[in-house]
DNA sequence: AAGGCGGGGTG
DNA sequence: CACCCAGCCTT
């Protein structure tokens, strides 16, 4: 019976398995990098940053020895940052311990910082051809399709179950292509947001939603807790070509990214002018800028903002605060999404 | 077990 | 608009 259903699996990814830049190369490093960039985040938006953070960062010495700022400006824009530090916290640890490499074992790997139960299955079967499964979205995706598994996949134990019910039948020849194949068919035939393509399956016959056409039930999960919506004043200040911008703080929303200055609710141009001397700069005039939203996972920020000249920069040192021309921020100062309206004010 | 943590694609 | 994406960490 797993016979049938592995030997189409794997046929069909070797026939249409995606060329992908970390793709086949033999390095484990490569599988790293890439699967953590993997996590939540779409396989297109994760190409230019694969091939830019190898290009800077080629191997784990290099990525353990980077300098925050440059590790955040590889990173600024795909989102979840704590991934990237994560990172660097594995990297070092693997410099000391395991001669600057990745461990061949599915428990070292786990108890490595950013490497959770999907990610080292994934590389240890995968760079390392050891016999674990990597369950992503996609496997649970295709899995509850097949089964018709009605339970809630967004709890631990159900998690547990699949990758046991895996395990048992994961090829012990070709372990990676397996969990590759089963990803990419969720990726690309058993997709979500509408109908999956079931006429492209290579193992339709063994699919319980297929057969009764209740492909768009699955996979189950509990429903979200719905975003907090915050308003906030957003300043672009700035004395001719420097706008100044500071740094987050190093633990929670977009930690070490820089940002505009910005605070909670809505000022009206009198407040924003308070605020801009209590930093310690003299304003010369304000002006509105329109308004903006962004949508973070749990939050959404609804933004006000004013552009606010001052003058004499140079004699306002205030702590935490920089300023910084367009194009030395841009090549220095990740700066996150959240902000990108008022870039063009920058 | 629940909540924090980004950003963008898609129907 | 809602949903979801090659998830992990902290509490």
């Amino acid at each position: 019976m797993t016979d049938e259903f592995i030997q189409p699996l794997l046929a069909w990814y070797d026939e249409n398995k995606r060329i992908l830049p970390w793709r086949d190369k033999h390095n484990a490093y490569y599988t790293w990098v890439s699967e953590i960039m993997l996590q939540q985040t779409r396989v297109e938006a994760v190409k230019p940053y694969f091939e830019r953070f190898i290009r800077e960062l080629p191997d784990i010495p290099a990525l353990a020895v980077c300098p925050e700022e440059k590790l955040l400006k590889l990173w600024e824009g795909l989102g979840y940052y704590s991934r990237v530090r994560n990172m660097q916290l594995a990297a070092r640890e693997m410099v000391e311990k395991y001669n600057g490499r990745l461990p061949e074992d599915f428990s070292l790997l786990i108890s490595l910082k950013g490497i959770g139960s999907y990610t080292a299955g994934a590389i240890a079967s995968i760079a390392y051809g050891i016999p674990v499964p990597a369950v992503d979205g996609n496997v649970f995706r295709v899995v509850t399709r097949m089964t018709e598994d009605s339970e809630d996949i967004t709890r631990p134990a159900f998690r547990k179950k699949t990758e046991s019910a895996l395990q048992e039948i994961i090829p012990k020849d070709r372990p990676g292509d397996f969990n590759q194949a089963m990803m990419e068919l969720g990726a690309v035939v058993c997709v979500p947001n509408g109908q999956p393509k079931c006429d492209l399956c290579p193992v339709r016959g063994f699919c319980q939603a297929g057969l009764h056409g209740t492909m768009e039930k699955f996979p189950v999960k509990a429903p979200k807790k719905p975003r907090v919506v915050e308003e906030r004043t957003v300043l672009v200040i700035q004395d001719g070509s420097c706008t100044a911008i500071r740094k987050r703080p190093p633990k929670g929303l977009l930690a070490g990214l820089y940002e505009l200055p910005n605070t909670e609710g809505y000022l009206n141009r009198e407040e924003a002018l308070e605020y801009v001397k209590e930093l310690g700069a003299e304003p010369l005039y304000i002006e509105e800028l329109p308004e903006a939203r962004h949508i973070f996972s749990h939050i959404e920020w609804r933004m006000k903002a004013y552009r606010i000249r001052v003058s004499s920069l140079e004699q306002t040192h205030i702590p935490g605060i920089l300023f910084a021309d367009k194009k030395e921020s841009e090549r220095n100062y990740a700066i996150p999404s959240a902000f990108g309206a008022y870039e063009k004010y920058m």
